[in-house]
DNA sequence: CACCCACCTTCTGTATACAGAATTGGTGTG
DNA sequence: CACACCAATTCTGTATACAGAAGGTGGGTG
């Protein structure tokens, strides 16, 4: 293992993590500069961060005035989910028909084990999502399609800023849950067509919700510390 | 329009149009210093050129040994095609929903020309592509979706690779001109479900013509002018 | 008072220098 | 003859210096 981690890895998952976290909001103005002086580290090691997430899609170049933190509208994260449902779709297909059955009967248990704890336990939300990043993990390597799991990947890095954004109330998360028993079962149970079809309605539901939460007049994404002000400063 | 194009897209542009043109096999190192040199520019902009690489994912880092040419191999090609699958069935049926059908109607009437064109004349193959590419472009736009439009756009570069890989034969190119066809109409029609199984049948063809010559002893892939040397060199 | 021009500041893009690490080749020994 | 160790070379990773460009601001003029 790669105990010493090279400084623009650092910058990198740092940045990145500040985007995600909301901490560095939409329009901030990345300079390099600024932020070689904040992260501690030379310009080229936050150039070489900084080209890795315009890869990515967290930030973009604003016509010369620098590079801005990507905005997440409604209107982008229903972009998001079309390229979500076509991927994830596909992936449950295909670990349905690859997938180590006891793997997934494993899951199954288990997700069977957090939908009790969901309805009677509020922290059990932790477990909750690390399972589901578990389900991905094995859903990933059910597939074995190194292209597919870094389009999932990139993906999933702009789905947690979405997560982020608007915290699942408690009935959502137990309907979500119940969406992801199924489609485990189904993958266990090698049917892909109802892998498939199981994936398309929960993430149909996942975007319902998030619609609707954003239909809200609820002051979402507020209360962060924002180290780069939104449209300048000093 | 920028005139100055940076040294950096200039490095990143050539590496990739060497690797996806096979003058750069698989396996060949591309070291930062030889590659500076070679290019005419600093190490700076090839680093970036390189990262951009290896994101795209025409080159890995092989554990230390420096930075490598992926391989494109059978199995990959099936990984690639399985995204594809994917993402141009959801590109077809949005585009179908949204698209403008004058446009795709004016596309069909050229596919038809195309189509009898491909009957007798064998120079038509670099219309045929030019105008699928204008297809690609087509739907990009009116599917209207940034995150899916990127993650076409990546695939795509590994897809001009394969192509270069595999010539079409006149057979199999008439055919996936009808089954272009089939899908051009389909959107002009507004049908998504036809538009997105029309794709799925021309991938599905496309990728059986691939496998169908690679199991062929054909010396593919030779005659190619091997800048960086596949294991090593001086 | 408004608009334009010029200068200054600051930023990006590129080149280069330097340090640490790893690999390869050679040599010595078992 | 084979294996292991050591040294030298080369490569990557990082920092910094320098040049060109762009934008902002202040002053001057119409």
């Amino acid at each position: 293992m790669a105990v010493t981690q090279r400084a623009s890895d650092r910058a990198y998952q740092r940045l990145r993590d500040e985007i995600v976290e909301w901490e560095l909001q939409p329009g901030s103005v990345l300079g390099e500069v600024e932020q070689s002086t904040r992260l501690g580290v030379s310009r080229t090691p936050v150039r070489e961060a900084l080209a890795r997430l315009m890869a990515d899609g967290l930030v973009s170049s604003q016509s010369g005035r620098g590079l801005v933190v990507t905005d997440l509208s409604i209107e982008s994260i229903q972009e998001i989910f079309e390229v979500r449902q076509a991927l994830e779709e596909q992936a449950a297909r295909l670990a349905a028909l690859r997938g180590d059955t006891a793997v997934f009967e494993q899951l199954e248990r288990e997700f069977d084990a957090v939908n009790e704890l969901l309805d009677r336990d509020d922290p059990a939300r932790h477990a909750y999502y690390g399972l589901v990043a578990r389900l991905d993990t094995a859903i990933d390597e059910a597939v074995g399609n190194s292209y597919l799991a870094a389009a999932l990947a990139n993906l999933r890095t702009h789905l947690v800023r979405v997560r982020r954004l608007a915290v699942d109330d408690p009935a959502r998360l137990a309907a979500a849950a119940a969406e992801h028993l199924l489609i485990v079962q189904a993958i266990a149970a090698r049917d892909a067509e109802l892998a498939a079809h199981a994936t398309q309605v929960h993430l149909h539901q996942a975007l319902r919700n998030i619609q609707k939460m954003a239909s809200l007049p609820t002051n979402l994404h507020t209360a962060v510390s924002p180290i780069g002000p939104a449209p300048k400063g000093s």
